[in-house]
DNA sequence: GGCGTCGGTTCACATCGGCGAAACATTCTG
DNA sequence: CAGAATGTTTCGCCGATGTGAACCGACGCC
């Protein structure tokens, strides 16, 4: 969702990391070099000195595209596709209904006890089913880089790196 | 595909047509104005007064990304042809439904039973005929790279990959 | 410090069904 | 006629799911 600042032209690698990344970036260009050629939609760039109104605008725009991607939030669809930054992952059934209740509060801790009835509605699954399926989703979930971390004694919260 | 210069502010209504038309446009500020946040990836703007270096980097920027616009949509004509990327197949009849069908939705989901009645408008095929069809179209999408990913119990999915 | 318990992870196993592949027959087309 | 396209069936793999057992680190207790 941010847009990084990188200076151009000393810091390429860095770009091509964020590139890597789909991560959105503003070269700022050093007064005596010549500007890259931006085809990424995610990627502009700015002569230094830059007027404070001139740079806000670029950022902005930035964010927006960003946005519209909507690149950085992990996404459910009802298909059970799982989208983040481009990737995405097929999850059956059951995995798709524990994500579901993940996704409902990204980054914060999602109780064992409503995990249970979130995976199973009607039935009423084995304790240990429940650890289970997390094992299974969250090895899933590495494809698309996202991780889920356990709170002991808590529940399980999902993470976006 | 060329680019438009439009004056800002002064030409907004050009620019919004140009918009309507999808065609590039870079957006000329004017000294004592302020930049526009551009989100379409066809458009972009530059302060006066600019370098040459600067409105050169700009303009190629847009026409590069003029050029790539609709590029990386597969797309599907009368005459039953499946162009992708530069590299195109012919579909026989029946595959080419199916394809229409797919392309209607890239990157969604697509029911099987969506795909039975795209595939089979008038007559019925038995169950596993569509399976069999979609493994063909399968083996021979990957001529274009693309391909098709199943959603066990959904139905299937057209990637660009 | 030694020990048991609790919560969580991983492995192995069994079942079920969706879906893929091959093989074959038939029709269409150049 | 030869080769492509299409429909159908059969066979079998493998993914999905639930369950039990082994394992392991954290924590509290004596």
């Amino acid at each position: 969702m941010d847009v990084q600042l990188v200076h151009w032209p000393t810091e390429q690698d860095r770009r091509a990391r964020l590139d890597g990344r789909r991560q959105a970036r503003l070269l700022l260009v050093s007064e005596d070099a010549s500007p890259p050629v931006c085809t990424d939609p995610l990627e502009d760039w700015i002569r230094l000195p830059a007027a404070a109104e001139d740079l806000q605008s670029r950022v902005r725009g930035l964010e927006m595209r960003a946005a519209a991607d909507g690149f950085d939030v992990p996404r459910l669809d009802a298909d059970r596709l799982l989208v983040y930054r481009g990737k995405s992952v097929v999850l059956p059934e059951t995995e798709f209904r524990l994500a579901g209740a993940l996704l409902e509060r990204v980054g914060a801790v999602v109780s064992r006890d409503r995990l249970q009835r979130a995976g199973w509605p009607d039935s009423l699954a084995s304790a240990n089913t429940l650890d289970v399926q997390m094992g299974r989703l969250r090895r899933r979930l590495t494809e698309v880089e996202l991780s889920i971390r356990t709170v002991r004694g808590r529940g399980y919260l999902l993470e976006t790196a």
